[in-house]
DNA sequence: ATAGAATCGGAGAGCTTTCTCCGTTTGTCT
DNA sequence: AGACAAACGGAGAAAGCTCTCCGATTCTAT
């Protein structure tokens, strides 16, 4: 992957100028666009020819990429950040929000943390795997304190999240208030009473 | 919209069994690989020509609704059906599981209940409304009796209920246990430990 | 100012998708 | 059996997408 941000050669002026402003479209329309946004409508609204897109950004990817991983290590860093912290439930619980608060704006970025409907994650990094192990730490901690069902696989809360960000999106995209986490952690919390049986 | 399926003259023979057969392939199609499945590849599968299944269906949103419609509106059935029901709480929880029990492994009919996200109900239809009607009335009455929390509305369940389905559907292609439902429904019960104040 | 390299822009190749058209085949009716 | 309408099938038009190519342009260094 020849990139060209490091000290090899400085970008000249005008290629520098194109790539910023294509990075920062690219951003835009991919938050409100999703992933099925076409390189052609991002050249066109960066005001630059497809052509200059596709050097800068070799595929579709690394430009998704370019916009989208280092928030998803956000995620990531932060879960890490959590995992010993003094309050497990809380910890847990406060992450999920977090994390359903910031993606659910941005329709990318929840398609891609949706694995599996198109895009994913570079095949090269351990991106997936890094966010999956810290979500099964957090989510260990908070189950062995008793703040969370003890029921629930890692995968589970993975899926709930998915589907969390996806009504969130929804909720949002008709101005609703931002409540869906908070009422799927309310789900996902061990019943301190006894447990309702059935339905 | 010249339909063929009123006494005006009875189909062919071949024409019945072409119709058929595309029917069922369709249905088996969308089920499993969603609204994107494209009409030459249903056509191939049900081993006739991509003229045939659009003399049948002339556009594709004419063939999801003749596979799909049928069972929306038998959503619509049910919640009316409990919409009278003696225990308020139950019809509503039941109906929200049962909805997304059998929603979930149709990966179109998923997609559709998802209405925004590409091909939405047919706009002449009431369909829409008439399930977020029904859907409304069900809450209503469960709220009434503090079997659910006072705060949501309508269209927060009706999302609630798209995200549900997006996590059961993952979970469910992982094999993992049907149990979103549950969690989510579990987060809209009122708490009991501090009832609603009742009347 | 000028040469030369780096970069640009967009036409277009190659693919997929929806949907149309019409020559050929098949069923039906007498 | 034979005639005629109904139905078939698949080539191909139109549109959209990703990605390539190369002549024209613009920057940089001398």
């Amino acid at each position: 992957m020849g990139d060209d941000h490091s000290a090899a050669r400085p970008l000249r002026a005008d290629a520098r100028r194109n790539r910023e402003r294509v990075l920062q479209v690219a951003q835009e329309a991919l938050a409100s666009d999703g992933l099925t946004i076409s390189f052609d409508e991002i050249a066109r609204r960066a005001g630059v020819g497809v052509g200059t897109v596709y050097r800068h950004f070799p595929t579709k990817e690394a430009l998704v990429e370019a916009v989208l991983l280092g928030r998803i290590e956000g995620f990531v860093a932060d879960a890490r950040a959590l995992s010993t912290a003094e309050d497990a439930g809380r910890a847990f619980f406060g992450w999920f929000a977090r994390v359903v608060e910031q993606a659910a704006p941005n329709q990318a970025l929840c398609d891609m943390l949706d694995a599996g409907s198109g895009m994913s994650l570079p095949p090269g990094s351990t991106l997936a795997g890094d966010l999956a192990a810290a979500l099964a730490r957090l989510l260990a901690r908070a189950q062995r304190v008793g703040a969370v069902r003890a029921d629930l696989a890692a995968q589970d809360v993975h899926d709930l999240l998915r589907g969390c960000l996806a009504a969130e999106r929804r909720a949002l995209a008709r101005g609703g208030a931002v409540r869906m986490a908070e009422i799927v952690c309310e789900g996902m919390r061990a019943r301190t009473s006894a447990p309702p049986a059935a339905f």
